[in-house]
DNA sequence: CGTATTTCCTAGTGGTCACTACAAAAATCA
DNA sequence: TGATTTTTGTAGTGACCACTAGGAAATACG
């Protein structure tokens, strides 16, 4: 759309686009998206109604870049997780604790934007995409475990379906509490916890991340 | 206000308020309160928006009734678990399967509406009652857990307060997931699954509860 | 019957919602 | 400079929001 080679033709934009998406962020992540007025955005990113419209399409259409650009920014930590850790139990242990420190970082809104910045929304579409993310959660944990099953880290009989289940059990009120005012100790002992439930390894070699 | 001795002197309320309010609780459960609108509210009901108004007070006013309501009808699985089960590990186990049991039944829409219903909300007020309600569960849950070390039915050494704040996580959890479409068994398999972390009985005779 | 009382329906109230028409302003290009 | 292009601020748009005034309707009392 708007390319970056030569001087543009006409007045140039007055505010930078990345900031501006960066405070519509934290607007979205703090009150939602139906409870985050235009007027409220138009406030916090500091442009005019027009400039907004022109620079991000309409408020759904912010709203879809602010969740991209919030999953780049903020939730990248379980792909990261998900990648660099040898085992289905270490990313997840890992997850769990980036967790409790990004959702309770005093520098930005408290709990996942992903699992309540559409809840009770009156656009089904927004809500449907929320929620169609959060499920994806769940698919890759079970893929994960199974994959660590398949190669002996985990027990045969383990419930993959289940144990990857409880896993997003476990971030989505971990999420919820940070959001009602749980600190961030409280949730890494609720953290602690919730992976004892984890099965021990059968190959005896196995790596035991303790 | 309204006494039932005797017959009214004007004319006769065309409607029960029983079941207003009920389908008022079904509206605002499944949309939540600021996504309900007043129109939507006099739809479900069946009543004139003055009719509302007259017998309920303002929308306020009449989410509080139905969160209070709500709480009868509906969440006092909690409360009696707590009171009938001899201990704090029982309880939780049983509000852990009625809640999948009941976040999930098709009569009604899914989770929980105190923790669902006021999330993202423009009116401040309601948010907080409603956080106020789910942090008082974690306080209960803590000085039941408390009452069992002081018996013995736990040992001295567990962490009365991250093990309380872990069932409000799985609840809050569960609860989302059952909005995100899990079934039934799928929460329960997470119950089960949540229930493993409880430390066993120090005293030998306690009962055991498997 | 008439009167008092309460509820009902109609038709609005002002306010906010997401969104935009329009023209002045600010840049580049000739 | 003048023409072109893009962004800007002003000032709205109709739609929906929670809420209500006012009078007709339906009951009980005397």
């Amino acid at each position: 759309m708007v390319t970056k080679e030569s001087k543009q033709r006409g007045r140039p934009r007055s505010f930078d686009r990345a900031t501006a998406l960066e405070k519509a962020i934290l607007a979205f992540w703090e009150n939602g998206y139906e409870a985050t007025s235009v007027a409220d955005l138009t406030r916090a990113m500091g442009i005019g109604a027009p400039s907004l419209y022109s620079a991000f399409g309409d408020k759904q259409s912010l709203f879809e870049e602010v969740v991209r650009e919030y999953g780049v920014r903020y939730g990248s930590f379980t792909d990261r997780a998900l990648e660099e850790e040898p085992t289905a139990r270490a990313a997840v242990e890992r997850i769990l604790r980036e967790a409790a420190v990004e959702y309770t970082d005093p520098a930005h809104p408290h709990g996942c934007l992903v699992i309540h910045a559409a809840t009770n929304c009156t656009s089904r579409e927004v809500e449907e995409s929320l929620r169609a993310r959060r499920n994806a959660w769940i698919t890759v944990f079970e893929s994960r475990i199974r994959a660590d099953i398949a190669t002996g880290e985990l027990p045969a009989d383990t419930d993959a379906s289940a144990l990857a289940r409880h896993t997003g059990v476990i971030i989505q009120g971990m999420s919820q509490q940070a959001r009602d005012g749980a600190t961030r100790q409280q949730l890494e002992a609720v953290a602690d916890l919730a992976m004892a439930i984890w099965p021990r390894p059968t190959r005896p070699d196995a790596p035991n991340h303790t």
